[in-house]
DNA sequence: TCGCAAAATGAACACTGTTCGTTATTGTAG
DNA sequence: CTACAATAACGAACAGTGTTCATTTTGCGA
């Protein structure tokens, strides 16, 4: 750990890495959020210049794609092939939501990122896809099954990184209904603990896999 | 429309109102999208200076909100009172996806920023509350179900501004089932001109609708 | 050993949102 | 009507962002 200043030109040992970066502006993510993980925040984390990390990374868009597979890492597709398939779903979903709340930066870019061949994301891709065909769903189905599955939890996770009273309507008498309902809202948690997002995420999830199923079903009829 | 250089001080006729900057920063979102939309791009379209701007407005997240006040207005609520509560809940999130799929930032945004008493948005979640409690909805759930189903909408919403192909495993020999279900979904399509979100939204949103009718005769079932 | 490539610092760029001083005009109170 | 405070424009500059490119130093392969 030098404790004064590097010198120009190529170091003896390799203090950079691509991995290291991406891992760092992860942890920064972790620990300050979006607003302390940029450019600068890294490259002072890793005590280097901000113009050595473009010798790793093409730019801070490669930094968020390679957060992206980290972080993909993270979702949990085991129960496809051992769970039933909408056991395996509610797993994948949970841990899915989990995964990016933690890091809402990377949420729009996912969605916007064009997914490279080989990834850990088109794995992760991979094993659901498995999971659902093997399950039954026609193949034909099954991308739009995962992506509205996706719309949901994505949107749910960034539901859970906002403040739990940012909708409340205060004592707004031109909105009685809703004052009411928010109100009746707080009253009905099952525990003064309890995060409304877990509940709105439980049934908006049940929800579409109760629809889902039946759709399934009524497939499984057809033929 | 002056040609010459506008004077500093206190204009005759006032050149800026909060409205008309929020008016130009939603239509250069249109145009542009978010790359085009920033202060000094609101400034350049309104021919004054960028400081001018901050004599109306706080701020680009006051920017950003005000533009959400403007979009809530283009949620259909109509439906809520004289459809039943399914169909105007098709016709809400339907319009709602719309009119956030054509401003991606205004979703981060919307997540994160503290309702304001009295505001349009306010008076678009009271219409939902009171059309969804007249239809016999426990008060204590309704905004649970409005969250989720807006945790799917804006979701889609990201995903609707994606292009289409960003999801394509290319010929990813070790995903060969992703592969598969890729392929099969484009052959699915029911027009060459039918988008993979419109399919996506309508088979999360009616998956959802299918769940949450059966727990709606549940409950009217116990009672 | 030599030459080229890699990887660090250094210097600077273009751009962003914002603050605050100056100027000119309006609005209000006496 | 006058004086002063408030308003709203321009002007100048700030702090911060991501990035490029030149220079320096070292590793690696032939």
């Amino acid at each position: 750990m030098p404790m004064e200043a590097r010198k120009s030109g190529r170091p003896r040992v390799a203090v950079l890495s691509r991995d290291l970066i991406l891992e760092t502006a992860l942890k920064l993510l972790d620990e300050r959020g979006e607003q302390g993980a940029g450019i600068r925040d890294i490259a002072r984390a890793l005590e280097v210049r901000p113009s050595a990390l473009y010798n790793h990374i093409s730019g801070q868009d490669d930094i968020i794609a390679g957060i992206r597979e980290l972080v993909s890492d993270r979702i949990d597709v085991s129960g496809f092939g051992n769970l039933s398939w909408d056991d395996a779903v509610r797993r994948w979903a949970w841990s899915y939501r989990s995964a990016f709340a933690a890091h809402p930066p990377t949420i729009a870019i996912m969605v916007v990122t064009p997914l490279a061949p080989k990834s850990r994301t088109s794995q992760m891709y991979e094993a659901v896809c498995a999971g659902l065909i093997e399950a039954g769903w026609p193949e034909h189905m099954v991308v739009n099954l995962i992506v509205s599955l996706e719309c949901f939890i994505l949107g749910a996770a960034l539901d859970h990184v906002a403040p739990d009273n940012m909708m409340d309507p205060g004592e707004d008498e031109t909105a009685p209904n809703f004052v009411a309902a928010y109100t009746a809202r707080a009253s009905g948690l099952p525990s003064p603990e309890a995060r409304p997002t877990d509940i709105v995420f439980e049934m908006g999830l049940e929800a579409m896999l109760a629809g889902l199923t039946a759709t399934f079903q009524q497939l499984k009829g057809e033929s």
